[in-house]
DNA sequence: CGTTAAGTTGAAGGCGCTCAACCGACGTGG
DNA sequence: CCACGTCGGTTGAGCGCCTTCAACTTAACG
């Protein structure tokens, strides 16, 4: 992980503030709150599981995700990130179980926590935006529950399919119908619940029925309705209905 | 459900405000801005899923859950509520995709969501303990997935039966080691994403290996060490590490 | 061109599902 | 007071989705 100057290219922050409807200074405020802007390496760790968050972590450009390793050596993937996504974002009250790593090279921008609490107190909009940030992906996380509680491996692989081409195509990656998959099957597994091998065969299965065409690490959704359908997917929960001015 | 006057006993958000750090004041302000208390019968809604919340619900006696239900007829409960519990914490910023139903006759306090914005600017000490029962509960969620994607049946039965001990045990249900549970196999089986049958057959080989003893809806916890052993539970994250003063 | 990681395929078996019947407790109404 | 309906729990049989193990192929990279 290597640290750059904390005033890097201005906008930095642009793709999660573009979520939100802060005002100048508030936007500022938080791009002042920036101690330092990381690159990190495809596979490293940006919060060891087990450590202390001691900063929240924005996207700004990359995938990556939120590991929960077991004793056992198996793995649960809780959460993936791209950017403009928030990391640790419910760290800012609590603390957490799973770990942090990048799916690719990736860079973040860090803010301390304790900038955080401060912003609770004087600029109640920030604090709004970050919460709404965590509800978004409470929203998620219950829509993976669903999936993994109530679906078949096949449509819980559309499910994630479709998810991810909606929000790596707001993250401007892709363009909601093709995307980059910085996944393996292994890391797919890892996050559905389903051994590797089967992920593979339903991943051929998704294939043949004319729904999704994989291929060179890239994802092309053939027949996004039908997709959508077999998967149950409405893309609703993924924006946030806000209620603050 | 039926509405009953403002002004309930005094300490009706006692077990909610018991988890929190707050003034006398913020406590004040908080029970004045609960607009109307409620006493809900066993099975009835709370808030219909597909209808937009209008209030924070605060369970002051009894237990509920949020439930997702599926076009065809499929269910999963996404969460678990007991008395000290906020429910739809996560609509003060956001929308939501559940409805939310009492598993037992039920007492719930209810805050009016423009009350909550207020406190956003007004108390910010208030908006953080509402953010902190979000972030415990999204714990708690990705616990769940977690118990979902990689255990069998068995561990994720035993993981529940445990962390119902200790949360029904904090909110004044049973001693930690015994409690009623108000569930039914077939709530079970929609909380684990089992089916019914299977659920009967794994209780029955809990209570076997002599880890758990179930009768006329109440569970105790026989060799409590070794059920959180086969579960891989650890309370933890049921508590909030809270950093705001 | 050798090495490693990722993807693919086959075979065998088990965990959990479905269907279906039965039991027991409880509440209601004739 | 008993008959009956309902709901929750229990049990059996058969099946299928998914897993495990293992080998093999392909792609990526020095």
């Amino acid at each position: 992980m290597t640290a750059s100057p904390p005033n890097g290219p201005s906008d930095t922050l642009m793709r999660f503030l573009s979520r939100t409807r802060l005002s100048d200074e508030d936007r500022r405020a938080l791009r002042q709150a920036v101690k330092d802007v990381c690159s990190v390496a495809r596979g490293a760790p940006i919060r060891e599981q087990g450590s202390a968050p001691q900063y929240l972590s924005i996207m700004v450009d990359g995938v990556a995700r939120a590991l929960r390793v077991l004793s056992d050596g198996r793995q649960q993937i809780l959460a993936i990130f791209v950017a403009g996504d928030a990391m640790d974002c419910q760290s800012v009250v609590a603390s957490a179980s799973y770990g942090l790593y990048a799916m690719t090279d990736a860079i973040i921008a860090r803010i301390p926590r304790d900038a955080l609490t401060g912003f609770m107190r004087e600029r109640p909009a920030v604090a709004y935006a970050l919460w709404s940030e965590s509800a978004r992906q409470m929203a998620i996380l219950q829509e993976w529950l669903l999936s993994l509680g109530r679906q078949s491996s096949y449509a819980r692989l559309a499910h994630l399919i479709c998810e991810l081409a909606v929000r790596f195509g707001d993250a401007g990656l892709g363009d909601g119908l093709s995307y980059p998959l910085p996944l393996t099957q292994t890391d797919i597994s890892d996050a559905l619940g389903i051994s590797p091998v089967h992920v593979n065969r339903v991943l051929q299965e998704l294939r043949h029925a004319g729904l999704v065409s994989i291929s060179h690490g890239s994802v092309h959704l053939m027949d996004r309705d039908a997709l959508y359908r077999t998967a149950g997917f409405s893309p609703g929960y993924l924006g946030v209905g806000g209620i603050f001015e």
